[in-house]
DNA sequence: GGATACCATCTGTTTTACCGATAGGACGGC
DNA sequence: GCCGTCCTATCGGTAAAACAGATGGTATCC
């Protein structure tokens, strides 16, 4: 039936998009050549668009090819969200809930949605571990955690799948009297080159080329979110930190915001909910997710004041 | 093939939950009743979940179910996108745009917008018609308008596909010299029943039921925003706006905004693109949409501040 | 109790997906 | 320029799936 585009025909189109050939996106979906061709032609019929130009021996996607693979990837990410859904039902009550938490996610909505988990089910342990970077993927890949709470990686990663929770208001700030902090009118990449850069980093391969724009040949790396706050709050160089951590010094005037004339004004991080595809969460994890979607859309922007909640914890 | 998932397997879903019957599903989707029948239980295998339970004469659904329905209704959404998008370009570029645009509607963004519009698009008119709630659908419904801007609507309308822009806040707001400006420590319900609350609202059907929260039984209607801001200005009410058009009112004492006590902190509605999913818009119309949610995205919270920009208007 | 409407199952038919074979062409190396 | 290799499009045959109609069983209403 023409009306009936399925997801095959879009994991078709999107292998062959990547692999620029129909006969290695048959090899890579373990198909026959022609399988790909009649799949790909229908699919263009069914459209009403040529998504692939043929001249050559290779097909090139046309400009309107590339910008509905994107749509396509879209519908087969939130139709594998659906898959991994069921079958978290289809698997049961997990027995805990691990989650490693980005540092730079706020507090204020994590706390809300452990205390919500806490009261919804009681008798499942909840483990979080905070981590940076690419600590949360890794845990996440290597099955330590079942759940990610993470800014985007570069890697575009077939093996986790992801859903976004919010975005993250990233300030860049000094202590008052550092010397940048001094300028009037805001500072220029000259006038940050002149200074140490405090960057969060971690251990792991998985963030390699992922620290926040490093914008100063001096730059200090440091892998705890706690240790760079306090060298900035020391006046020891400048950097990127999510305004909610930092709003309560900036009320208090113990850290200023740094006026760049050179970078955009606005500087958010996405923060997704991650899971691995094979391994989707349990009803538990589910729940949790959602919830921190709730709390997430309650938060329009990062909101200052330190909220203190009970964690559901619990050790083996 | 177990993995080829279908949209019509996700309509025959749909349809049946929303008819509560496979008969039902059957007549609308022009289907015998065990074509839906088999559908059903071959996604149910698919995904490994029980979708309806069936104990009487009608199929209910289970709470998994209700659950996946939302994902099953994403999944048809982003593939109707997508078709719509394959449409638009298949139908080549429209000779003018024409967009109505909810009144609520961040001019801002609007703006930036179309002042992009008339640079990428030069040879192209832009229409843009200013409505209020109903007013928007109505225009796209009746296909005076390709594009519609608006809030949403309590009717679950197939005959529109909506992609979303951006979240308004809305802040509830008095004249300082108002009774209700007078009271410290926040108003409860009561106090507001006191008093006249200015509601806008417009002449057509679609937006019955759907005024904002009415809240007190003596209210105003008002068909025309700059009345209502008028109204509150003079002191003659209280109501709900954007925060954006009184953001400047806010700053300089012309208005204040009203802690209620009896509702939630952050009051605010989404705000989307909207077209008829037998119209998509061309290749025009899709860059404008795209250019809105550029702008929204640009735009974390509504901005105070007055922002102008030429726009690119022309008339036939 | 009878009439009506529903769902699940079965059977036969129709339609679609798939694969292997093949023709034609692009491309690189010699 | 020729040859070998790899690609895509097409074709024919087969298998699998979708579909509709018939039927049985059950629930519901009058």
């Amino acid at each position: 039936m023409l009306e009936g585009v399925t997801l095959d025909q879009l994991r078709m189109f999107i292998a062959a998009a990547e692999t620029q050939s129909f006969s290695a996106a048959g090899r890579r979906l373990h198909r026959a050549q022609s399988v790909i061709s009649q799949a790909i032609a229908n699919l263009e019929c069914q459209l009403g668009v040529t998504l692939f130009r043929r001249e050559g021996r290779y097909p090139e996607l046309t400009e309107q090819g590339k910008l509905l693979l994107a749509d396509a990837q879209t519908v087969t990410a939130s139709l594998a969200a659906l898959k991994a859904r069921a079958k978290g039902m289809a698997e049961g009550l997990e027995p805990e809930l691990s989650v490693a938490i980005d540092v730079m996610f706020p507090m204020s909505v994590l706390t809300r949605a452990a205390a919500d988990f806490g009261e919804h089910f009681p008798v499942t342990p909840l483990r979080l571990y905070v981590e940076a970077l690419g600590g949360v993927a890794k845990a996440v890949l290597e099955q330590q955690c079942g759940i990610g709470i993470m800014g985007s990686l570069p890697l575009s990663s077939t093996a986790l799948v992801t859903e976004r929770l919010l975005p993250v208001r990233i300030v860049f700030v000094a202590a008052p009297r550092h010397s940048l902090a001094q300028i009037q009118g805001g500072v220029t990449c000259e006038d940050l080159a002149q200074h140490v850069q405090l960057v969060l980093t971690d251990r792991t391969d998985l963030s390699k080329g992922r620290e926040f724009s490093v914008m100063s040949p001096r730059s200090w790396r440091l892998a705890d979110m706690g240790a760079k706050h306090a060298f900035l709050l020391a006046g020891l160089g400048w950097g990127g930190m999510p305004l909610e951590m930092v709003a309560r010094d900036l009320r208090e005037g113990a850290l200023v915001e740094l006026k760049l004339l050179d970078a955009p004004e606005r500087v958010q991080m996405a923060m997704s909910a991650a899971y691995r595809a094979d391994a989707p969460p349990g009803p538990a994890g589910r729940w949790f997710v959602e919830q921190l979607k709730h709390h997430a859309g309650a938060l329009e922007a990062p909101e200052p004041g330190y909220i203190t909640a009970k964690l559901a914890l619990s050790d083996t």
